[in-house]
DNA sequence: GTAGGGTTAG
């Protein structure tokens, strides 16, 4: 065994400034004899833990080395991949002067530890220095802005870059491009990517992930049919990306072209790709192939095992959800956050109050998991449905945690559901404490007003509503028909081309509903926060109209209509579609943005429980 | 003379 002693005898000036307290107490025989510093550099490759780093580092100094920023740069990077961000920092902090090296590899370590603002702030620190950021500086950065949704930030690098004359190759490009995209800035994305002479696959990808990240799928789909025919070959990023936006959209036939293009062009069907197919499935309204899909996807994590438990949850699939709850937790995977968001989910849609709780309890006792708002939302919404109001209430005030207007707002709908006047005032008290808070949430607090007879305050809030821009924005709902998705606006078919014809069609399909049985109306729903708007003639509610063209435009023996809407489905709707199914003879089913609805033969999958 | 890189799913 080598040891100090063994070692040579000093040959250069001493370390400065390192202190020895931050080396490791007992710094001996880590690394055989080294005669030059460079010598280190596979050492500290090699050292799987962070303790190896930090004797290498005390043996650096006690072998007298000259403290060079080669090795401080090599340390703080290892370390920094090793999750050791704060020793990282604390090498880089102790070494003067800071090159580009130096910062870079920092820099580096803490995007790759998702510490952004740390990271942007030490960019700041790099430009108040004598070191100039290079070509490798700003992909780094850029992801920083890009995770941090900064606006302004993005175009002032793009500036900085140019004016620098920093060299632009396909790293900088691509990361440039995607902090326009992530900042919304589409049009400066698009210019990028219009001039930039070669497009690599990771240039796509991006294309396609942005637009899917601003809510243009359909622009993401189509960015990514143009990758295939100007023959540039998709990664598992790029088939992820865009079976994500088929997933958003609806796009089932979409959907199926990509799971065809994986399956010819051989791609492995890892955890990535099984998650993307099962998710896409899933949220298409075809929860039969998701499970298919599944049960072909050997490789699982947690988020495979999470989007088919959130899969069989919309669906109103409760039995399924657990059982594959429980097969995941036999795998040996334990279950986080979002999985115990999908379970009570689950629990709500089919009315099992108590396992709910008692997932809840075991969510925190068993798995130490902190609730957060939405795992509370989801019990008030569990609670108030079955009408079990008092103990909403209860459970509210013991909440660790501020309640926030959600919680508010669901217990306030639940109360008005079950006709419980005093709890509902309570709610109402504390929906008005709240609202300077929550400028986004004037339809709820509108409605609250609306419901004890305060029609002027609701009339205020309605309009502070449209002064500030804060709609909900409109309803809008998509139908694919023929690989093509055609959306429709609520009130507003007047531009489409087949106007006439669908309106033709709709007044047929409510009047044959209407011998059937059907009254127009605003059928009570337990929560009507995000319904389209009232006044709007209800024969204009976006999925009426998109029933109408795909009844229109679809033979009647072919496969099921699917709907996707943006808000969820009005009592008036849902009884239509129940209708529409009779009288079509066709499945139609709506995804709405709670959950899925699956007409058959006049009853719907929900149990008219939503 | 110079160590180091960009895109994905709930």
């Amino acid at each position: 065994m080598k040891t100090l002693a063994a070692l040579p005898k000093q040959t250069s000036a001493p370390a400065k400034l390192i202190s020895p307290s931050t080396a490791a107490r007992t710094p001996t025989r880590i690394a055989p004899a080294v005669s030059t510093e460079s010598q280190f550099v596979p050492l500290i490759h090699a050292s799987k833990v962070v303790l190896h780093l930090r004797q290498i580092h005390a043996q650096i100094l006690l072998q007298g080395f000259s403290w060079s920023s080669l090795l401080a740069t090599q340390l703080v990077s290892a370390s920094s991949l090793r999750n050791a961000i704060d020793y990282s920092i604390s090498v880089f902090s102790q070494y003067h002067p800071k090159n580009v090296f130096l910062f870079n590899a920092l820099i580096r370590g803490l995007v790759k530890n998702a510490r952004f603002e740390v990271a942007l702030s030490h960019f700041v620190l790099m430009l108040r220095s004598d070191a100039r950021p290079d070509r490798m500086t700003y992909p780094f950065v850029l992801k920083s802005t890009a995770q941090l949704f900064l606006r302004r930030l993005a175009g002032e690098l793009h500036c900085m870059i140019f004016k620098t004359g920093v060299e632009l190759d396909s790293f900088v490009e691509n990361s440039l491009i995607n902090g326009f995209l992530a900042a919304g800035l589409l049009d400066k994305a698009k210019a990028a990517f219009d001039q930039m002479p070669e497009k690599n696959v990771v240039t796509w990808t991006t294309m396609v992930n942005g637009f899917s990240q601003n809510g243009d799928n359909e622009k993401a789909l189509s960015v990514f049919s143009r990758m295939l025919e100007e023959n540039v070959r998709p990664n598992d990023f790029t088939v992820v990306s865009a079976l994500s936006a088929c997933a958003k959209i609806g796009a089932v036939e979409a959907g199926l072209r990509i799971h065809k293009y994986i399956k010819d062009n051989r791609f492995r069907l890892n955890a990535a790709i099984g998650t993307a197919l099962v998710d896409m499935y899933a949220k298409c309204g075809n929860i039969e192939s998701a499970s298919q899909v599944f049960s072909e996807t050997k490789e699982r994590d947690i988020l495979t095992w999470s989007v088919m438990i959130w899969g069989w949850a919309l669906h109103g699939r409760f039995q399924q959800a657990v059982q594959c709850s429980k097969q995941m937790l036999r795998s040996g995977i334990k279950p986080d956050e979002v999985v115990f968001l999908a379970l009570l989910t689950a629990c709500t849609h089919a009315g099992q109050v108590d396992l709910g709780l008692n997932i809840f309890d075991s969510m925190r006792l068993d798995y130490q998991i902190d609730p957060s708002m939405k795992h509370y939302s989801l019990i008030v919404d569990l609670l108030g449905r079955a009408g079990r109001l008092n103990e909403a209430l209860k459970f509210i005030e013991e909440m660790p945690i501020n309640p926030d207007l959600v919680i508010w707002g669901t217990l306030f709908c639940a109360c008005r559901a079950h006709k419980n006047v005093e709890i509902a005032e309570f709610a109402v008290t504390k929906l008005l404490e709240l609202e300077p808070k929550h400028p986004g949430s004037y339809v709820f607090l509108s409605n609250a007003y609306a419901a004890v007879g305060r029609w002027e305050d609701a009339e205020r809030v309605r309009s502070s509503m449209q002064d500030k821009g804060v709609g909900k924005g409109p309803g809008w709902s998509h139908v694919e028909v023929d690989g093509q998705v055609h959306r429709f606006v609520a009130g507003d078919n007047a531009h489409h081309k087949d106007a006439n014809e669908i309106h033709q069609k709709l007044e047929e399909i409510m009047s044959g509903a209407r011998k059937q049985g059907y009254m127009p109306g605003t059928e009570w729903v337990l929560h009507n926060i995000e319904e389209e708007e009232k006044e709007d003639a209800l024969g204009s509610h976006s999925e009426k109209l998109a029933l109408a063209f795909a009844l229109i435009q679809t033979s009647p023996k072919t496969a099921p209509i699917r709907i996707v809407k943006n808000l969820r489905i009005c009592g008036d709707c849902h009884s239509l579609m129940k209708y529409a199914s009779i009288m079509s003879q066709r499945e139609i089913i709506v995804r709405d943005i709670k959950r899925f609805h699956h007409f058959k033969d006049g009853t719907c999958s929900c149990g008219d429980y939503w």
